[in-house]
DNA sequence: CATAACCGGGG
DNA sequence: GTGTACGGTTATG
């Protein structure tokens, strides 16, 4: 059972060393081995295949129609094998060498039977259909990169400088290249009549170096495209194939393109080489991560630590025009891009690296696929395929909306001594504990591979854990341990895809969305059971205050104690402690660290147009809320009004960034209809050239009306503004997050404007935040 | 003022 | 051959 569900995950044929497959519908393929460091490239034959859920289409083939039989496998036009499983499931397995005969007679049998043209076998719901590639994989069960580490790949990245962004507009000046095997070098055109030798240079150099993979960050979306027109307007060949395979660049729709402007997406191929765009792998990491504010190369390298000390910095814009004044610097600049790139290739690509030593697809594609459909789905097919099982074709109604998580908002206030408790891995715990996966996968494929990759992503986790930091060995295990994780983690998305999954089973995905409630309400109930105060739970975690004389040696113990209440495979785990919490909202709270660090999270505490002496308030006085200091409080708010009112602060202090998307012509001709106070402001300010994108700060004077802020070093200028604008718009907004810390009377007074008591006001010192008590509680430990 | 459509990146 | 999402704009009624 276990060598079964391992060939489901990993394929079967040990053929090592992949780093390159090419396929044709018309039988052919190429494979290309790394061995020894050396490229060896083979050709192969295969019979492409499609699944039928009737041979109605075949019947005028006649004797052309064949049963599979072991004995003469090339006999007839088109086989067939007749698959087990249920009589409305994809239950043929045709072939056909050439594959196109086999397309051929199926658009033509359908053509009869509906009576009308049919042009697209995509049309068609009778027939299940993967690429040549993943047909050649799945058929072999060969898979990349058997035997290889990251660092074994042969990757080369080059990075165009050009005039302009549209190749119809500009052309290419500068190319950096490098690589894995410690080129790196600069290519120039400086004059127009350079360029045809500067492209066929570059197809030269690549092919002399031969890499297995090509990369940049946005390559299919920038560079491919350039490269591309520009080849095709100098009539320059662009030859960068890889020997053995068909020489010709390969194109195709990018399906998430959209038909916006008329302009199609995009991607390209090219036999023998695995692009790779690190824009892709950025944005699959940001998915989840939601970290990054910006996805472009400097921005990523500079979060990730790998841009270089002396990093050049150039706007877009003035690349060409520094390229004509300082040559050296632009060429410093390119070569800082191709090296950025490198590190994003080794910090991002890890997991697709190991993902497509289990997919049957091309690493290029595992790298830019979503996880359900461009890895789950064809690791599901190889595995009926191999089995000689029909695949499902059910018409899945789609059910309406199901219920999600729960969320559960307990209290509002101030706690203290608060814990994080959360369910690991929550959805696919739930689908391994209680087996809930699709009914329509008979052979109990999805539940087998997660338990395997639960059980095996541990393994390589504790692995990864006991490795020298930063080596080989450490990167291997964390490779196949992310890649496990983005695994995991999309069975359950998988399972609820109706209308796009071939094994979605909606049904099961609500049973784990029900059986996830009930844990969570389960998990909320012990806790109450305990006496803990609850704050609030969502989805898979709790937050609880617990009594202040408790150790984190008692906090654990509590949640091991509810932990053996769940479940076994239902792990709670213990996931932080914090001095404080002030809960404000669902989703919206804050929270203090043990080492003084302040969180926020949730829409209410994230201000868009920060105006920097609110925002540090707001900063200030959730500290002080979080440690009982209300006198605290109302003094920051005390001392920020004076400041306000003082009419000396500075307008670095008072001013919101906003950005401009608007030219100066574009708003010239919306300005009467529609004026805008950013734009109002610049102009306002004798500004007349500005550029879309620029960033500005705006404030509003004394006369309610916005200037902008002058560009430059001053961040101590000061002039008149509107005092009232920004204490009762801007620091009033501000503080109305914080009113849910107080009973109404209070949170009044907190933020009353002058300072004086009223009739009925109490001294400042004598009110107390709405506190979030934990009464008794009896230690879970003895 | 509300809602719909669009964008994210690259020189 | 391929299927994201989500938060922030900008266009449109």
């Amino acid at each position: 059972m276990d060598v079964q569900v391992d060939q489901w995950l990993f394929g079967w044929d040990p053929l090592p060393g992949i780093v390159s497959v090419w396929a044709g519908r018309d039988g052919r393929a190429v494979v290309w081995q790394r061995v020894q460091d050396q490229v060896v490239c083979t050709r192969d034959r295969f019979r492409p295949w499609i699944m039928a859920t009737t041979l109605a289409d075949l019947g005028h083939l006649g004797a052309d129609l064949v049963p599979v039989t072991a004995a003469s496998p090339d006999v007839g036009l088109v086989q067939y094998r007749e698959l087990d499983g249920p009589t409305d499931g994809y239950r043929y397995l045709l072939s056909a060498r050439p594959g196109y005969a086999l397309d051929r007679a199926i658009l033509q049998g359908a053509s009869r039977r509906l009576g009308r043209v049919v042009t697209r076998l995509r049309a068609l719901d009778d027939y299940y259909g993967v690429g040549p590639v993943e047909q050649y994989l799945m058929q072999t069960g060969r898979v990349y990169f058997r035997g290889l580490e990251y660092d074994d790949l042969h990757r080369l990245q080059f990075d165009l400088e050009t005039t302009a962004l549209d190749p119809r507009e500009g052309r290419i000046f500068m190319v950096a290249v490098r690589d894995n095997r410690g080129l790196a070098t600069i290519l120039e055109a400086p004059e127009p009549e350079d360029e045809p030798r500067l492209i066929s240079d570059l197809c030269s150099l690549i092919r002399e170096r031969d890499p297995d993979v090509i990369e940049n960050h946005n390559l299919h979306g920038f560079d491919l495209p350039f490269v591309v027109e520009r080849a095709r307007r100098l009539w320059v060949p662009l030859y960068l194939a890889r020997v053995g395979g068909p020489p010709e660049l390969e194109q195709y729709a990018d399906s998430r393109g959209k038909a916006a402007n008329g302009e199609r997406r995009m991607r390209w191929s090219i036999p023998g080489r695995e692009l790779i765009d690190t824009l892709d792998a950025v944005r699959r990491y940001d998915f989840s991560a939601r970290e990054l504010p910006s996805h472009g190369l400097k921005a990523v390298a500079r979060h990730f630590g790998l841009a270089a000390t002396d990093r050049v910095e150039l706007p877009g814009a003035q690349i060409y025009a520094t390229y004509r004044s300082d040559p050296a610097r632009v060429r410093q600049y390119a070569l800082q891009d191709v090296e950025e790139v490198d590190g994003l290739s080794r910090r991002l690509l890890g997991a697709p690296f190991a993902l497509a030593g289990m997919a049957p697809r091309r690493y290029e594609r595992v790298a830019s696929a979503g996880p359900a459909m461009g890895i789950l789905e064809p690791l599901l097919v190889r595995a009926y395929l191999r089995a000689g099982a029909a695949l499902p074709c059910e018409k899945q109604p789609v059910l309406a909306p199901h219920a999600g998580g729960a969320t559960l908002l307990f209290a509002t206030g101030i706690a203290q001594q608060v814990v994080k408790a959360d369910v690991a891995s929550l959805y696919p715990s739930l689908m391994r504990c209680y087996q809930i996966g699709p009914v329509c996968d008979r052979l109990g494929v999805l539940l087998g591979i997660l338990d395997r990759l639960i059980d095996l992503r541990l393994l390589h986790k504790a692995a990864a854990r006991t490795a020298v930091p930063g080596s080989l060995i450490a990167g291997h295990h964390d490779g196949m341990q992310a890649a496990m994780k983005i695994l995991i983690n999309s069975a359950y998305g998988y399972m609820g895809a109706p209308h796009l999954a071939l094994f979605a089973d909606q049904h099961a995905a609500d049973e784990v969305t029900r059986r996830g409630r009930e844990l969570l309400q389960g998990v909320v109930n012990a806790l109450r059971g305990r006496g803990v105060a609850l704050i609030e739970a969502d989805t898979d975690g709790v937050y609880v205050a617990v009594p202040e004389h408790w150790a984190e040696r008692e906090e654990r113990a509590l949640v091991a104690a509810i932990a053996t209440e769940l479940p076994a495979g239902i792990q709670l785990e213990y996931e932080g402690r914090y001095q404080a919490m002030f809960s404000h909202e669902v989703k919206n709270y804050a929270l203090l660290t043990y080492d003084g660090k302040l969180i926020t999270r949730g829409v209410a505490f994230r201000s868009r147009g920060a105006v920097p002496f609110a925002e540090r308030w707001l900063q200030t006085a959730l500290h002080a809320l979080l440690h009982g200091d209300v006198v605290g409080v109302r003094a920051a708010f005390l001392a920020t009004i004076a400041a306000v009112r003082s009419g000396t602060m500075p307008l670095a202090e008072l001013a919101e960034q906003v950005a401009l998307t608007k030219t100066p012509e574009a708003y010239a001709a919306t300005r009467a209809r529609r004026p805008e106070p950013v734009y109002e402001a610049l102009l306002a300010a004798g500004r007349t050239t500005w550029r879309a994108g620029e960033r500005i700060r705006i404030y509003r004077d004394a006369d309610h009306r916005w200037f902008s802020l002058p560009t430059g070093d001053d961040a101590s200028a000061t002039a008149a503004y509107d005092t009232d604008h920004y204490l009762q718009n801007v620091l009033m907004g501000y503080a109305t997050r914080l009113r849910k810390a107080f009973a109404p009377d209070d949170f009044a007074q907190i933020v009353q404007m002058d300072g004086q008591l009223g009739l009925f006001d109490r001294p400042i010192a004598q009110i107390e935040p709405h506190w979030i008590r934990c009464g008794n509680v009896e230690l879970p430990i003895p």
